[in-house]
RNA sequence: GGCCCGUUCGUCUAGGGGUUAGGACAUCAGAUUUUCAUUCUGGUAACAGGGGUUCGAUUCCCCUACGGGCUACCA
């Protein structure tokens, strides 16, 4: 619809436009249908995954990934599938699946199909799937594209070893060691089938080919060559009986019919081996597409951001709070800290990708209709939270004030504070313009229903002297009589008793500021006067006059 | 070390053979706010370096430098 439309509109405009020569015309207009007949079958719908595996918190790069997918999942009409890869049993993380489950649901990232939701693929969990791979890693080893390999660690260990003696670039796997492993290219069938039968431990690994260069068309970097003398004999089944990374990926891909493979960069190097697996299982002619995401850097940019910087730096990277079952340490994540999922998801969007118009501002139906996987940089970005929070105060502004009421009320009823509805919305008018995060409510805000215990040291030293004092004693005094107790009658009072004392009202507004809030700064004063109340104000005068002294 | 990927203001990025190299965040200054914040206006600030190709290269090609990723029976 979006596209016929826009289709529409460029066509009318250029049938409209005087400009060119009718040839030239003829040529745009060809080479419009060309491009939209393009857009059209690229906007077929999609099957893609979101592939976590539960090793510990879901981190924020995995939530851009997610995101990504989830977008042209949503553009084309297709399907987001969220499938879980626990094929490494000793890295599994007890709760890791409830976090990646709830992380997605809080960031309103929707999976359509999947752990958690089901679908026409199940199981989605790879270690319920254990049994498929091992059967396609049996036809390749029958069909000669893989092999049963037995050495154990201390002899690929001794085999690393003696090729970097040689000053080797060889791998300790492949094409040129082979031969010298003990596997069921080497060892005579009778002894493979015994040690088979006997129960030695063995993987199954993948045959590459000596000689030959693999290709990969990737979306987003275009051709990638690799030579296949890089490639090593990989692992395909492990001795536990589980496959690795790349059997399980690239069967569940295959069966679950994944058209588009959209994933972190780390997987680059290890794409053509994919290629490779394709074509060995004889998929090679529905092999999804490629797009490799550029990395997300560390703030410095040395390195990618890892779970380590979570704290380190001082903002999250986890969205949900995360504690480690091991250690019991806790680290805050996006949620808990103020971040709205609308503003984390702009951001996350425009890392690495940007619609190339200057609007910076996307809701996530604009999002779906904007992106383009065509789009997405090559170049790792930089994790700046800055700009999240300049985004989270953008969508922060554009929430009413019943959206944001219940921040306020939650703690004035943990304080067994009841405040009228006008009043909370009232305060929330003046506060939500000053704030980042929701919570800073709260911390800004706190003044109009608590009377200040401390004052500002350093605003007291430069701004409470004589005149200031001479003034709020004649404020006092005036506003006990004012009536009613209001924005602008307190206003009006104020100017009054400063033009009566022959003093500029911005020469004494700090001072009052201080006695009414403890603070310098705030949101306005006469507003919250109204707010805190004649009594209220009367008794902070009072006890500000008492308290502090003046400095000479 | 080897292989792969990358490199435009401090950061995210637009652009692309001829542009005053555009925007946003951050930062600085001014205005508004009788304070602060918000808002508005303006400023500082970038094509990693060297070779080609070309009338012309930031844009295309090569090399170098730098950065990143991978190099596990981890994903």
């Amino acid at each position: 619809m979006g596209v016929a439309g826009a289709f529409a509109h460029r066509l009318l405009a250029m049938v409209r436009a005087p400009k060119g020569a009718p040839k030239e015309r003829v040529i745009r207009l060809a080479w419009l249908c060309i491009s939209y007949l393009w857009g059209f079958l690229a906007m077929s719908p999609v099957r893609v995954r979101f592939a976590p595996s539960p090793t510990g918190a879901l981190h924020i790069g995995g939530v851009r990934t997610a995101l990504y997918n989830f977008l042209l999942a949503r553009q084309t009409g297709g399907t987001m599938i969220l499938r879980i890869e626990d094929t490494d049993q000793s890295r599994y993380v007890p709760g890791a699946e409830e976090y990646i489950l709830e992380s997605l649901a809080w960031a309103g990232i929707h999976i359509d199909e999947g752990v958690g939701v089901g679908g026409p693929h199940a199981p989605y969990r790879q270690s319920e799937r254990k049994q498929l791979y091992r059967q396609f890693a049996e036809k390749l080893v029958a069909e000669g594209h893989a092999y049963y390999a037995f050495d154990t660690e201390a002899e690929l260990e001794t085999m690393r070893k003696s090729l970097l003696a040689a000053g080797g670039s060889t791998l300790p796997y492949g094409s040129q060691t082979r031969a010298q492993m003990a596997n069921s290219l080497t060892l005579p069938s009778a002894e493979t089938s015994l040690r088979l039968q006997r129960g030695d431990e063995y993987v199954i690994r993948l045959k590459v080919p000596a000689d030959e260069t693999i290709h990969l068309h990737d979306l987003i970097r275009g051709d990638v060559y690799v030579h296949s003398s890089q490639i090593d004999d990989k692992v395909l089944m492990k001795s536990d009986g589980m496959p690795t990374y790349h059997l399980a990926n690239v069967v569940d891909d295959h069966l679950m019919q994944i058209s588009h493979v959209i994933r972190g960069e780390e997987w680059l190097p290890s794409a053509p081996l994919h290629v490779l697996l394709y074509r060995s299982l004889g998929w090679a002619d529905t092999m999804p597409q490629f797009a490799h995401l550029p990395l997300l850097l560390k703030p410095d940019g040395h390195g990618k951001l890892s779970k380590r910087d979570a704290d380190q730096m001082g903002f999250p990277i986890f969205p949900l709070n995360w504690t480690d079952p091991k250690t019991n340490e806790l680290v805050k994540g996006f949620r808990e800290s103020g971040y709205l999922p609308e503003a984390l998801l702009n951001f996350l969007a425009f890392l690495g990708w940007n619609p190339g118009t200057e609007q910076e501002l996307f809701t996530l139906p604009e999002l779906i209709n904007a992106f383009q996987l065509e789009r997405i940089g090559k170049a790792g970005a930089r994790f700046d939270i800055q700009k999240a929070k300049w985004f989270n105060q953008q969508y922060l502004k554009q929430k009413s004030v019943a959206d944001l009421a219940p921040f306020l009320t939650a703690e004035l009823t943990a304080r067994d504070r009841s405040v009228s509805e006008t009043t909370v919305a009232l305060a929330i008018t003046i506060l939500k313009e000053r704030i980042t995060f929701p919570h800073e409510l709260w911390s800004e805000g706190e003044f109009l229903f608590v009377a200040p215990t401390t004052f500002d040291e350093s605003v007291a030293a430069k701004k409470w002297n004589a005149e200031a004092v001479a003034v709020i004693r004649a404020y006092k005094d005036a506003l006990i009589a004012t009536e009613p107790f209001t924005a602008p009658a307190v206003k009006d009072v104020l100017e009054k008793t400063t033009q009566a004392l022959h003093i500029g009202t911005g020469k004494i507004l700090q001072a009052l500021r201080l006695a009414l809030t403890g603070r310098g700064t705030g949101p306005d004063l006469m507003i919250a006067m109204e707010i805190i109340g004649r009594e209220g104000v009367v008794a902070r005068l009072e006890h500000a006059l008492k308290t502090l002294t003046v400095k000479s």
